[in-house]
RNA sequence: CGCGGGGUAGAGCAGUCUGGCAGCUCGCCGGGCUCAUAACCCGGAGGUCACCGGUUCAAAUCCGGUCCCCGCAA
């Protein structure tokens, strides 16, 4: 048996500690998740969706503000830990609480994306292939020296939410697979080459602004990237709007960012084509699908969006 | 009391500023036309204008309060 503690805090972090609960030979003796947030309008105080996952198995979970003053007393004594979308610093105290250290699942093929928004920050790139890292963790942020590495192609059409859910079961996967053999000291690590790597940051809301000048398949990439926080969003006048499902068009259909209508299908042009609109939301009211936007504001054909 | 938009028929909206017949595009029901149709024509049903109070001869509209939805911000 394997005992470990975990580290992590989001979707990616539950899909990976819900792969450990589920291994014959590892225990989570311990989670650590970031605090509960407030969540929404009403600022509900919500607990991650790790905390969630370890409070139905009754493992028992710490929610500190930082690590820094954390004391090591209260860490189980394991061999190793795990992290995964954690999102606060793990300073080297913590990591030298662990013999065999803390291992890390990172959904990019590392050096490469580096950072917070590895798989949403290559679909904005235009990349066809990413992939997902099994590393040992370092001060440095995703720079320890790697475990494993599993390939994974993405689709045309794929959503950046898809792609990590799907890369974070595959790293999982792969986790629990060489696991036994990392503690056995049977895997021969390997040293990122620095000088490859590439970094990528949390994401504002201004990043889901469209740019009308650029090209449909980049606003496609945008938009499967950011979709749906930050979410893409244009103006409408003075009213923000926000384009929650889109689809590329070839026909050029009037200036960059004007609205054409042709019975139920709205298309917007874009730098030397279209995209088309499938569902949207004007600032103060519900999001609606085109169909419906279209009858109660007739006015849009031809309009400008900025 | 963080800032802003909104609540009108099953859906989406106009009307509110300037008080005076409850409207538009659809959907639904019935009929017609058509080889046929999501097309076209004719007819119909469907409203506590979010809620409570006030002003007025008269309130969706003006005034005060309450609830709810949404966009920002965090």
């Amino acid at each position: 048996m394997i005992h470990t503690i975990f580290f992590g805090t989001n979707l990616v972090a539950k899909t990976v500690l819900q792969a450990l609960i589920n291994a014959p030979n590892i225990s989570v003796d311990l989670v650590i998740t970031q605090p509960d947030k407030p969540v929404g309008r009403k600022q509900i105080m919500t607990p991650t969706a790790v905390a969630e996952l370890a409070s139905q198995h009754n493992i028992p979970v710490e929610k500190p503000e930082t690590l820094k003053d954390f004391p090591i007393t209260k860490l189980p004594s394991c061999q190793v830990a795990i992290l995964a979308d954690y999102g606060l610093i793990i300073p080297q105290t913590i990591i030298d609480a662990f013999p065999k250290g803390i291992l890390n699942v990172h959904p990019s093929l590392l050096p490469e994306y580096r950072g917070a928004t590895p798989v949403p920050s290559a679909i904005l790139h235009g990349e066809t292939t990413t992939g997902v890292t099994i590393m040992q963790v370092e001060k440095r942020m995703d720079a320890g020296p790697i475990l494993a590495t599993q390939k994974y192609e993405l689709a045309p059409d794929e959503m950046a939410q898809d792609a990590l859910l799907a890369l974070a079961k595959i790293g999982a996967n792969v986790l629990v697979e060489k696991l036994p053999a990392y503690m056995a000291d049977e895997i021969a690590l390997q040293v990122q080459d620095d000088t490859e790597a590439t970094f990528c940051n949390q994401f504002t809301r201004e990043d889901g602004r469209i740019d009308w000048g650029k090209t449909t398949q980049e606003i496609y990439n945008q938009y499967r990237a950011l979709s749906p926080w930050p979410g893409l969003w244009t103006t409408w006048d003075t009213k923000r709007v926000k384009l929650l499902k889109i689809r590329p068009a070839t026909n050029k259909q009037g200036n960059n960012g004007q609205v054409s209508i042709e019975g139920d299908t709205m298309y917007i042009g874009t730098a030397g084509g279209s995209i088309q609109i499938l569902e949207l939301q004007l600032e103060g009211k519900n999001a609606m699908d085109v169909k419906t936007f279209v009858k109660g504001f007739r006015q849009i054909d031809g309009e400008q969006f900025s």
